[in-house]
DNA sequence: TGCGCGACATACTGTCGGTATGTCGCTGTA
DNA sequence: TACAGCGACATACCGACAGTATGTCGCGCA
């Protein structure tokens, strides 16, 4: 039978859905302490006792515009990963890929920018390890157990620090004057790093 | 004779430098959104009205905290990059006393953690130009000129990359359970990078 | 058909960043 | 040395906004 799901619950899903959608819009365009949650809600055309109703408040819907916005990311970069055959092809096309991602204003606003100071850096920490830097970090440890670079390298720290250059590196794309000319160094550069790091 | 400077402009001084050492604490110990102006004022054991009186607000008092705890931090870097012979040499004594100051609260609350959020990353990577960033791309652009990794690798982006594994590894190693060995994780990770952009 | 509960709306409170204004004492000047 | 002026604060207040308490309406079930 169709009605096992009552209508009430989808209200309640669509509106929800309306308010992370208008967080992750706001959140992206003022920054989080510069959006209020009235104005989220208007956008939602709610008002704010429907969000604390969904949410516990305004760090909570934060965390949920964040997630919202790492599903998405992790769903492609995943898929990206998974097509491609060796493990330093996967790592040089999901290298690519992650340095697209960041230059979308909702990850660099949200998630690189505002998402440590807002949820905390244990938090953020702890929510990235099932998003984006969990992805790299099991490509790190392909690429780590395959030999191609040395198989005594610790796969954490790796992925730690690869994680804070690539960020930094589509940080500096994304605030450039010449996008593109920035754009091709850091590839470079990266290209170069990776090189380096392959056993010979 | 003695009295070109008045006593009204050490007071002044004096109260200015209270509340930028209130504010530092403060803000390392709660965090930025976290810290109320009455606090800082109450700690410096004036009132707002004085805080007001030396900064534009919130914000500016901010950024004279990041720049009390950047100065220091760029005075201990140069002094140990400076005295360091060769670039290679200066190169890896620097990166530890760079990860040596990642671990101090203040530099990772203020300047790593909520410096970009409260100040904006345009804002923030100006600021850094004159203070940690820019010790390390004077580092790295005398390694590239000297041919150690090759002279034909952009400087900026490559200083930028490295500025964010460090940092990446640095708060890695601040939020571990077990920092002695994530440390030594990290150290292995960034010397096999360098090691591996030096031209054989 | 009535009743309970979930999904909101409305009205209010407290906190805090920012402002407007008052006061006091040092300092330069006649 | 008397006074005028200004710099260094203190005090009182305003507005915005996160969070709360309470009211209301309609769906779904007995």
């Amino acid at each position: 039978m169709a009605t096992a799901r009552p209508r009430r619950i989808e209200y309640s899903e669509t509106t929800r859905q309306a308010l992370v959608d208008s967080a992750v819009d706001l959140f992206t365009e003022h920054g989080y302490s510069q959006t209020s949650l009235d104005e989220i809600a208007k956008r939602a055309r709610v008002t704010k006792g429907a969000l604390y109703h969904h949410f516990g408040g305004k760090q909570a819907l934060f965390e949920a515009a964040f997630s919202a916005v790492e599903a998405g990311v992790v769903a492609r970069l995943s898929e990206v990963v998974s097509d491609s055959g060796d493990p330093w092809e996967a790592t040089r096309s999901g290298l690519r890929a992650f340095l697209e991602v960041c230059l979308e204003p909702s990850y660099q606003r949200i998630v690189v920018q505002d998402g440590p100071a807002v949820m905390g850096w244990d938090r953020w920490r702890e929510a990235e390890e099932a998003y984006t830097f969990g992805v790299l970090r099991a490509v790190v440890a392909n690429l780590v157990s395959s030999g191609e670079i040395g198989d005594d390298l610790p796969v954490d720290a790796l992925a730690r620090i690869m994680f804070g250059a690539l960020s930094a590196g589509a940080t500096a794309i994304a605030g450039s004057a010449s996008p593109i000319q920035e754009r091709a160094d850091i590839a470079v550069c990266v290209e170069r790093v990776l090189n380096g790091l392959r056993v010979s």
